[in-house]
DNA sequence: AAACTTGTAAAGGTATTTATTACAACTTTG
DNA sequence: CAAAGTTGTAATAAATACCTTTACAAGTTT
Protein backbone atom coordinates (compact mmCIF):
# COMPACT_ATOMS: atom_id res chain seq x y z
CA UNK A 1 0.00 0.00 0.00
CA UNK A 2 1.13 3.46 -0.33
CA UNK A 3 -0.14 7.02 0.19
CA UNK A 4 -2.14 7.85 -2.85
CA UNK A 5 -0.20 9.64 -5.08
CA UNK A 6 -2.06 12.68 -5.36
CA UNK A 7 0.33 14.35 -2.74
CA UNK A 8 3.15 14.18 -4.54
CA UNK A 9 0.86 15.35 -7.41
CA UNK A 10 -0.14 18.17 -5.42
CA UNK A 11 3.64 19.06 -4.44
CA UNK A 12 4.09 18.66 -8.25
CA UNK A 13 2.10 20.90 -9.19
CA UNK A 14 2.42 24.08 -6.74
CA UNK A 15 6.01 23.87 -7.60
CA UNK A 16 4.84 23.86 -11.25
CA UNK A 17 2.51 26.99 -10.40
CA UNK A 18 5.59 29.10 -8.58
CA UNK A 19 7.75 28.29 -10.78
CA UNK A 20 5.83 29.44 -13.98
CA UNK A 21 4.30 31.75 -11.85
CA UNK A 22 5.56 34.99 -14.11
CA UNK A 23 6.03 33.51 -17.57
CA UNK A 24 2.75 31.98 -18.63
CA UNK A 25 -0.79 31.08 -17.24
CA UNK A 26 -0.76 27.56 -15.47
CA UNK A 27 -3.53 25.93 -16.49
CA UNK A 28 -5.05 22.45 -15.80
CA UNK A 29 -3.42 21.24 -19.39
CA UNK A 30 -0.16 22.71 -19.11
CA UNK A 31 0.14 20.94 -15.49
CA UNK A 32 -1.40 17.84 -17.44
CA UNK A 33 1.26 17.93 -19.22
CA UNK A 34 3.88 17.91 -16.80
CA UNK A 35 2.72 15.79 -14.42
CA UNK A 36 1.76 13.72 -17.29
CA UNK A 37 -1.91 12.28 -15.88
CA UNK A 38 -5.19 13.76 -17.00
CA UNK A 39 -6.07 17.09 -16.51
CA UNK A 40 -9.11 15.68 -14.80
CA UNK A 41 -6.86 14.35 -12.40
CA UNK A 42 -5.17 17.80 -11.95
CA UNK A 43 -8.15 19.60 -11.24
CA UNK A 44 -9.22 17.25 -8.99
CA UNK A 45 -6.51 17.70 -7.02
CA UNK A 46 -6.59 21.89 -7.37
CA UNK A 47 -10.02 21.32 -6.07
CA UNK A 48 -9.00 19.94 -2.99
CA UNK A 49 -6.00 23.04 -2.76
CA UNK A 50 -8.80 25.47 -3.36
CA UNK A 51 -10.89 23.96 -0.37
CA UNK A 52 -7.74 24.14 1.83
CA UNK A 53 -7.26 27.25 0.74
CA UNK A 54 -3.72 26.82 -0.62
CA UNK A 55 -4.46 28.06 -4.61
CA UNK A 56 -6.94 29.85 -5.98
CA UNK A 57 -8.57 28.92 -9.63
CA UNK A 58 -10.06 30.87 -11.58
CA UNK A 59 -13.50 29.50 -13.96
CA UNK A 60 -13.23 30.74 -17.55
CA UNK A 61 -9.79 32.86 -17.85
CA UNK A 62 -8.05 29.87 -16.08
CA UNK A 63 -4.47 29.32 -14.59
CA UNK A 64 -4.33 28.49 -10.33
CA UNK A 65 -2.25 30.70 -8.17
CA UNK A 66 -0.74 30.06 -4.41
CA UNK A 67 -2.35 31.88 -2.42
CA UNK A 68 0.20 32.03 0.94
CA UNK A 69 4.05 32.38 1.19
CA UNK A 70 5.63 28.90 0.65
CA UNK A 71 6.95 29.22 3.56
CA UNK A 72 3.34 29.18 5.29
CA UNK A 73 2.33 26.34 3.49
CA UNK A 74 3.48 22.63 4.80
CA UNK A 75 3.58 19.21 3.77
CA UNK A 76 1.18 18.38 6.44
CA UNK A 77 -1.30 21.20 5.16
CA UNK A 78 -0.86 19.37 1.89
CA UNK A 79 -1.27 16.17 2.82
CA UNK A 80 -4.45 17.22 4.82
CA UNK A 81 -5.88 18.93 1.69
CA UNK A 82 -5.63 16.01 -0.41
CA UNK A 83 -7.09 13.65 2.03
CA UNK A 84 -4.43 11.35 2.02
CA UNK A 85 -5.47 9.21 4.99
CA UNK A 86 -8.45 9.19 7.43
CA UNK A 87 -7.80 10.02 11.46
CA UNK A 88 -6.37 7.14 12.94
CA UNK A 89 -6.60 5.64 9.96
CA UNK A 90 -2.80 4.71 8.76
CA UNK A 91 -3.43 1.47 9.27
CA UNK A 92 -5.52 -1.18 8.49
CA UNK A 93 -7.86 -2.86 10.86
CA UNK A 94 -9.31 -6.43 9.74
CA UNK A 95 -12.95 -6.10 10.26
CA UNK A 96 -15.63 -7.77 12.62
CA UNK A 97 -12.94 -9.57 14.78
CA UNK A 98 -14.75 -12.39 16.99
CA UNK A 99 -16.27 -10.72 20.18
CA UNK A 100 -16.85 -14.35 21.52
CA UNK A 101 -12.55 -14.08 21.99
CA UNK A 102 -11.62 -12.25 24.55
CA UNK A 103 -8.32 -11.38 22.20
CA UNK A 104 -10.72 -10.37 19.18
CA UNK A 105 -13.27 -7.98 22.22
CA UNK A 106 -10.29 -6.22 22.97
CA UNK A 107 -7.02 -6.48 21.04
CA UNK A 108 -8.45 -3.42 18.93
CA UNK A 109 -8.25 -0.96 22.03
CA UNK A 110 -5.21 -2.03 23.19
CA UNK A 111 -3.40 -1.25 19.51
CA UNK A 112 -5.17 1.73 18.68
CA UNK A 113 -3.17 4.10 21.15
CA UNK A 114 -0.09 2.87 19.82
CA UNK A 115 -1.20 3.15 16.32
CA UNK A 116 -2.43 6.70 16.73
CA UNK A 117 0.92 7.66 18.32
CA UNK A 118 2.79 6.36 15.69
CA UNK A 119 0.42 8.31 12.95
CA UNK A 120 0.99 11.40 14.82
CA UNK A 121 4.57 10.98 14.90
CA UNK A 122 4.71 10.83 11.32
CA UNK A 123 2.38 13.72 10.60
CA UNK A 124 4.47 15.78 13.08
CA UNK A 125 7.34 15.29 10.47
CA UNK A 126 5.14 16.56 7.62
CA UNK A 127 3.94 19.35 10.01
CA UNK A 128 8.12 20.36 10.01
CA UNK A 129 8.55 20.61 6.01
CA UNK A 130 7.41 23.37 4.19
CA UNK A 131 6.86 24.00 0.36
CA UNK A 132 9.72 26.42 0.14
CA UNK A 133 12.00 23.56 1.49
CA UNK A 134 11.18 21.29 -1.50
CA UNK A 135 11.01 24.54 -4.34
CA UNK A 136 13.96 25.30 -3.23
CA UNK A 137 15.73 22.19 -3.53
CA UNK A 138 13.99 21.45 -7.07
CA UNK A 139 15.63 24.76 -7.78
CA UNK A 140 19.24 23.61 -6.35
CA UNK A 141 18.23 20.77 -8.91
CA UNK A 142 17.62 22.43 -11.71
CA UNK A 143 20.98 25.01 -11.88
CA UNK A 144 23.11 21.70 -10.81
CA UNK A 145 22.24 19.84 -14.12
CA UNK A 146 22.84 23.57 -15.85
CA UNK A 147 26.03 23.80 -14.36
CA UNK B 1 -5.22 3.85 1.46
CA UNK B 2 -4.26 1.77 4.65
CA UNK B 3 -1.37 -0.26 5.61
CA UNK B 4 -2.63 -3.58 4.59
CA UNK B 5 -4.67 -5.47 8.10
CA UNK B 6 -2.25 -8.02 7.77
CA UNK B 7 -0.48 -5.92 9.92
CA UNK B 8 -3.08 -5.68 12.72
CA UNK B 9 -3.88 -9.04 11.90
CA UNK B 10 -0.36 -10.59 13.06
CA UNK B 11 -0.42 -8.25 16.21
CA UNK B 12 -3.48 -9.82 16.73
CA UNK B 13 -1.70 -13.43 15.73
CA UNK B 14 0.70 -13.30 18.05
CA UNK B 15 -1.35 -12.01 20.77
CA UNK B 16 -3.60 -15.14 20.79
CA UNK B 17 -0.99 -17.09 20.48
CA UNK B 18 0.90 -15.89 23.69
CA UNK B 19 -2.72 -15.70 25.31
CA UNK B 20 -3.61 -19.49 24.69
CA UNK B 21 0.01 -21.07 24.42
CA UNK B 22 -1.04 -22.85 28.08
CA UNK B 23 -4.58 -23.45 27.50
CA UNK B 24 -4.84 -25.16 23.91
CA UNK B 25 -3.27 -25.92 20.69
CA UNK B 26 -3.14 -22.55 18.57
CA UNK B 27 -4.24 -23.66 15.19
CA UNK B 28 -5.07 -21.30 12.03
CA UNK B 29 -8.29 -22.40 12.37
CA UNK B 30 -8.44 -21.64 15.88
CA UNK B 31 -6.61 -18.16 15.00
CA UNK B 32 -9.19 -17.50 12.04
CA UNK B 33 -12.04 -18.11 14.65
CA UNK B 34 -10.48 -15.09 16.62
CA UNK B 35 -9.71 -12.87 13.63
CA UNK B 36 -12.53 -13.72 11.43
CA UNK B 37 -10.98 -14.18 8.66
CA UNK B 38 -9.83 -16.96 6.50
CA UNK B 39 -7.86 -19.88 7.63
CA UNK B 40 -5.78 -19.29 4.53
CA UNK B 41 -5.10 -15.49 5.26
CA UNK B 42 -3.97 -16.43 8.95
CA UNK B 43 -1.56 -19.36 7.35
CA UNK B 44 0.13 -17.11 5.44
CA UNK B 45 1.02 -14.26 7.82
CA UNK B 46 2.20 -17.25 10.06
CA UNK B 47 4.18 -17.64 6.97
CA UNK B 48 5.75 -14.52 6.91
CA UNK B 49 6.18 -14.60 10.56
CA UNK B 50 8.31 -18.01 10.71
CA UNK B 51 10.30 -16.69 7.63
CA UNK B 52 11.17 -13.94 9.82
CA UNK B 53 11.72 -16.11 12.91
CA UNK B 54 9.29 -14.83 15.05
CA UNK B 55 7.16 -17.79 15.15
CA UNK B 56 7.34 -22.20 14.33
CA UNK B 57 4.74 -23.44 13.44
CA UNK B 58 4.50 -27.46 12.81
CA UNK B 59 2.98 -29.44 10.15
CA UNK B 60 0.21 -32.33 10.87
CA UNK B 61 0.67 -31.82 14.76
CA UNK B 62 -0.40 -28.36 14.30
CA UNK B 63 -0.79 -25.00 16.32
CA UNK B 64 1.86 -22.30 16.13
CA UNK B 65 4.02 -20.72 19.16
CA UNK B 66 6.17 -17.39 19.23
CA UNK B 67 10.25 -18.00 19.28
CA UNK B 68 11.42 -15.17 21.43
CA UNK B 69 10.74 -12.92 24.25
CA UNK B 70 7.90 -10.66 23.50
CA UNK B 71 9.70 -7.93 24.48
CA UNK B 72 12.58 -8.39 21.67
CA UNK B 73 9.77 -8.34 19.47
CA UNK B 74 9.13 -4.77 18.35
CA UNK B 75 5.64 -3.66 16.29
CA UNK B 76 9.08 -2.95 13.57
CA UNK B 77 10.16 -6.25 13.25
CA UNK B 78 6.03 -7.67 12.55
CA UNK B 79 5.57 -4.61 9.82
CA UNK B 80 8.63 -5.79 8.45
CA UNK B 81 8.00 -9.38 8.35
CA UNK B 82 4.47 -9.03 7.14
CA UNK B 83 6.07 -6.91 4.41
CA UNK B 84 3.53 -3.49 4.42
CA UNK B 85 5.63 -1.44 3.09
CA UNK B 86 8.72 -1.15 0.58
CA UNK B 87 11.84 0.75 1.46
CA UNK B 88 11.34 4.54 0.49
CA UNK B 89 7.64 3.24 -0.94
CA UNK B 90 5.34 5.09 1.66
CA UNK B 91 4.54 7.66 -0.59
CA UNK B 92 3.20 7.27 -4.04
CA UNK B 93 4.85 8.63 -6.61
CA UNK B 94 3.21 9.17 -10.18
CA UNK B 95 4.99 7.59 -13.00
CA UNK B 96 6.57 9.36 -16.14
CA UNK B 97 6.13 12.80 -15.57
CA UNK B 98 7.75 14.83 -18.57
CA UNK B 99 11.17 15.55 -18.55
CA UNK B 100 10.68 18.18 -21.16
CA UNK B 101 9.69 20.12 -18.13
CA UNK B 102 12.32 21.26 -15.84
CA UNK B 103 10.00 20.55 -12.78
CA UNK B 104 8.95 16.73 -14.02
CA UNK B 105 12.57 16.21 -14.47
CA UNK B 106 13.78 17.57 -11.28
CA UNK B 107 10.75 16.95 -8.61
CA UNK B 108 11.26 13.92 -7.81
CA UNK B 109 14.58 13.94 -6.78
CA UNK B 110 14.09 17.55 -4.72
CA UNK B 111 11.26 15.38 -2.40
CA UNK B 112 13.06 12.03 -2.26
CA UNK B 113 14.85 13.05 0.81
CA UNK B 114 12.47 14.69 2.43
CA UNK B 115 9.70 11.75 1.71
CA UNK B 116 11.94 9.35 3.11
CA UNK B 117 12.99 11.02 5.92
CA UNK B 118 9.21 10.95 6.97
CA UNK B 119 9.04 7.20 6.67
CA UNK B 120 11.72 6.87 8.36
CA UNK B 121 10.58 8.23 11.85
CA UNK B 122 7.27 6.42 11.25
CA UNK B 123 9.27 3.49 11.35
CA UNK B 124 11.35 4.43 14.26
CA UNK B 125 8.29 4.67 16.17
CA UNK B 126 7.38 1.35 15.49
CA UNK B 127 11.01 0.22 16.78
CA UNK B 128 9.97 1.84 19.75
CA UNK B 129 6.67 -0.32 21.02
CA UNK B 130 6.99 -4.07 21.75
CA UNK B 131 4.82 -7.01 21.55
CA UNK B 132 5.12 -7.25 25.13
CA UNK B 133 3.47 -3.40 25.81
CA UNK B 134 0.06 -4.46 23.16
CA UNK B 135 -0.09 -7.91 25.20
CA UNK B 136 0.32 -6.14 28.58
CA UNK B 137 -2.69 -3.84 27.57
CA UNK B 138 -5.18 -6.52 25.94
CA UNK B 139 -4.72 -7.95 29.35
CA UNK B 140 -5.51 -5.20 31.25
CA UNK B 141 -8.71 -4.34 28.79
CA UNK B 142 -9.61 -7.61 29.38
CA UNK B 143 -8.97 -7.77 33.55
CA UNK B 144 -11.39 -3.76 33.28
CA UNK B 145 -14.12 -6.06 31.46
CA UNK B 146 -14.47 -8.52 34.06
CA UNK B 147 -14.22 -6.46 37.17
C1' DA C 1 -20.73 34.80 -30.54
C1' DA C 2 -16.49 32.05 -30.49
C1' DA C 3 -12.70 30.12 -28.15
C1' DC C 4 -10.86 28.64 -24.08
C1' DT C 5 -10.96 27.17 -19.30
C1' DT C 6 -12.69 25.33 -14.86
C1' DG C 7 -15.81 22.13 -12.11
C1' DT C 8 -17.81 17.89 -11.61
C1' DA C 9 -20.34 13.72 -12.50
C1' DA C 10 -20.36 9.26 -14.47
C1' DA C 11 -18.56 5.31 -16.66
C1' DG C 12 -14.60 2.34 -17.78
C1' DG C 13 -10.29 0.19 -16.92
C1' DT C 14 -6.45 -1.42 -14.06
C1' DA C 15 -4.21 -2.86 -10.03
C1' DT C 16 -4.27 -4.43 -5.45
C1' DT C 17 -6.15 -6.92 -1.75
C1' DT C 18 -8.84 -10.40 0.32
C1' DA C 19 -11.47 -14.75 0.11
C1' DT C 20 -12.10 -19.31 -1.36
C1' DT C 21 -11.12 -23.83 -3.25
C1' DA C 22 -8.05 -27.53 -3.72
C1' DC C 23 -4.63 -30.63 -2.59
C1' DA C 24 0.08 -32.36 -1.38
C1' DA C 25 2.98 -33.11 2.71
C1' DC C 26 3.40 -33.91 7.52
C1' DT C 27 2.19 -35.65 12.43
C1' DT C 28 -0.34 -37.99 15.82
C1' DT C 29 -3.34 -41.57 17.42
C1' DG C 30 -5.73 -45.76 17.65
C1' DC D 1 -0.40 -48.52 8.91
C1' DA D 2 -4.66 -46.30 8.15
C1' DA D 3 -7.52 -42.41 9.59
C1' DA D 4 -8.07 -37.86 11.16
C1' DG D 5 -6.41 -33.48 11.63
C1' DT D 6 -3.13 -29.89 10.35
C1' DT D 7 0.18 -26.95 7.70
C1' DG D 8 1.97 -24.97 3.15
C1' DT D 9 1.05 -23.18 -1.06
C1' DA D 10 -0.81 -22.52 -5.67
C1' DA D 11 -4.54 -21.00 -8.38
C1' DT D 12 -8.77 -18.84 -9.12
C1' DA D 13 -12.53 -15.72 -7.92
C1' DA D 14 -14.47 -11.81 -5.74
C1' DA D 15 -14.25 -7.38 -3.80
C1' DT D 16 -12.20 -2.98 -3.29
C1' DA D 17 -9.64 0.95 -4.32
C1' DC D 18 -7.46 3.84 -7.58
C1' DC D 19 -6.71 6.14 -11.90
C1' DT D 20 -8.28 7.45 -16.53
C1' DT D 21 -11.30 9.07 -19.76
C1' DT D 22 -15.48 11.09 -21.71
C1' DA D 23 -18.87 14.48 -21.42
C1' DC D 24 -20.83 18.73 -20.58
C1' DA D 25 -22.49 22.78 -17.82
C1' DA D 26 -20.78 27.23 -16.25
C1' DG D 27 -17.61 30.96 -16.28
C1' DT D 28 -14.25 34.43 -18.73
C1' DT D 29 -12.03 36.79 -22.35
C1' DT D 30 -11.70 38.64 -26.97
Amino acid sequence: MQITSRFTIAIHILTCIDYFKDERRVTSEFLAGSVNANAVIIRGVLSQLRAAGIVSTRQGSGGAAITRALNEISLYDIYKAVDCIDENGLFGFHANPNTDCPIGRNIHKAMDKHLTNIQNSMENELKKIYLSDVVEDTIKQIQAENG
